[in-house]
DNA sequence: CTGTTAGCGCATTCAA
DNA sequence: TTGAATGCGCTAACAG
């Protein structure tokens, strides 16, 4: 049986009260008492139990924390950025990763309840209506982040503005075929993927570009299928010269379909990915940066700022993206031939 | 408020008790009454009070993960194994990271408790004897990664053979000056880097070399503090031709290093990781690979069967490794001019 | 089959 | 300044 603030009464000869408030310092205690107390709790290597304190704090100490794709490199940066702040608060963290629908519905069902969690970080998810009310209705404190409720304070990137950036900068290399590697346009978990399409389409109206729809690919989130929707993009009998891929991780994938065609990046195609994963860096790739390990650092605070103040509105922040352009980009051969005065190498895919 | 038990008692116009049976099975209810509670739970929404539950059986249904190096790309591997698991059960995950020496004996001295937690996944982490009389003391399931102790259930890898093998293929590629780039051979969270050293040696001994000391470097683990031991080999008068990597990531710098200094890997100079991160895989490493990943998911699995089978004694377990030739390990230069007869290109570096 | 009751370990009143 | 009593929400034993 595991010592009890009893047994260390016992010990220190005192009741259950005063030990409590010697190790809450909840009140006064004659220093004499106190120190037996200390003494009794560090002769019996006492530690409160958690679960008893909880119940009759009614408060948890726990922190949840919501984390869809964990499977992802993205991810885990926000989680890196919320644990190197956790480390210096005293609140536990409970940790839910998510990678089903079914799976999304039972956590946000079951974890949002007073008594369960003290705070919520729910990353890269909308939610419904319900999941909504039910977490204002408990009054959890929560913090959304890379997605925006009105009611809950949420941390998010302006998607559309990013990718239109994006497909911009590849627009004003030159190129003007340009095809998006997309995540399904209705994911479930949000609408990542349709805000980025937005983007790229108004990149293309603002342009005058057509928006040609084989240039478009449907695809669940992977390295693999990015590679996978790169060769059919590539393989088209008019491919597009350059590709704005919804995340590194499918950008990678393009580069590794380019590799396979004999394609030199970015002589004969040019690819932009989003997120700024370590990874990107290493594969020299032009990317859409947002900063995850900062979203995650500064969910928390938020977090933990919100559960201090209940009764402020909620905080509604926009985190900056930058384009980092690296060595994946570049005119398009045709564009480069007029300009450079530089003859196209000859173009190697079949 | 939160919904109680008692409110759904009330409103099913039942007692609490059979409210509790419905909601856990735990005793034959009528269906009629069953359905009323059913109704009942899902009117309120209710969902029952963890710390209450907790407290009332003794059990926490909480699995404490203890992760140091949080920051690394390494031990993230181990953890998605864990979270792969995890899903499947109704465990939660209670996530502890752990980056110094004062945050390492803060948890293994408070989370290790019967009341906090109903199992403990330690990964590379030595445990003093008193955190082990500790844990036994408190009759609490633990799974050791990484690291071993007779006491405890165990999963790890013999880092003397691996780092040995490591070793011997550059050897037997022709090196005879190798250099071993270290995390601190005494760090205090185990002994990692002197294991590793130590199977350094040995590859020496057996084929007859000497170790020489200006070929050893110690430092903090990060890719560029690997550049910067790199540099200060790759420097030395009579540089190795080889390099031996506690890790990936000290090796991912050393390859900076090379490139900074203008060397060609391989022909310049041959590089050797541990580990097998992803980044690896993208830089075409030569690495020991250990099953990270896995490592995770055959830990939880292992702790999730001492918890079930309590008397059991400590399983002890050692995972593979493998030798993953890749491109930056060749034959040195003056080996490959006798052997294939090709002239050396002339070396570069400054 | 089901309602009532006694703790689980703790913080916090209320008395003293 | 401190001890005893109450209740947090729940499960399980007990009684009906």
């Amino acid at each position: 049986m595991p010592t009890t603030i009893h047994d260390v009464a016992k010990r220190a000869g005192v009741g259950i009260g005063t030990v409590s408030s010697v190790i809450n310092n909840s009140r006064p205690v004659n220093e004499a008492t106190r120190q037996k107390v200390l003494t009794a709790v560090a002769e019996l290597d006492f530690v409160p139990n958690p679960s008893g304190r909880r119940l009759s704090m009614g408060k948890t100490h726990t922190l949840g924390i919501l984390i869809p794709f964990f499977t992802g490199s993205s991810q885990v940066e926000r989680l890196r950025g919320v644990m190197s702040v956790i480390a210096s608060s005293d609140y536990d963290i409970s940790l839910f990763t998510i990678e089903t629908v079914a799976q999304r519905n039972k956590v946000l069902q079951t974890v949002p309840r007073r008594g369960r969690v003290d705070g919520l970080l729910i990353f890269s998810m909308n939610l419904s209506e319900d999941d909504v009310r039910r977490i204002s209705q408990e009054k959890i404190p929560t913090v959304l982040v890379e997605t925006a409720h009105p009611a809950l304070s949420s941390i998010w990137v302006n998607d559309v503005a990013a990718a239109q950036t994006a497909v911009e900068h590849l627009i004003s290399l030159g190129h003007q075929k340009v095809g998006y590697i997309s995540d399904y346009l209705d994911d479930p978990f949000g609408a990542f993927s349709r805000n980025r399409y937005l983007g790229y389409c108004q990149a293309h109206e603002l342009a005058g570009l057509p928006v040609r729809p084989e240039y478009l690919r449907q695809n669940e989130h992977s390295r693999a299928n990015g590679r996978c929707m790169g060769l059919e993009l590539l393989n088209l009998p008019d491919r597009p010269t350059a590709i704005f891929a919804y995340s590194d991780e499918f950008a990678l994938g393009v580069l590794d379909a380019a590799r396979e065609l004999n394609l030199n990046v970015p002589r004969d195609l040019s690819v932009i990915g989003y997120d700024d994963i370590e990874l990107a860096h290493f594969a020299q790739l032009t990317t859409m940066r947002q900063h995850l390990f900062q979203s995650g650092v500064q969910g928390v605070e938020l977090l933990l700022d919100v559960i201090e103040n209940k009764d402020t509105s909620p905080t509604q922040l926009q985190l900056p993206t930058e384009l980092v352009i690296r060595q994946t980009t570049a005119p398009p051969q045709e564009i480069e031939k007029h300009t450079v005065g530089r003859l196209p190498s000859s173009v190697t895919y079949k």
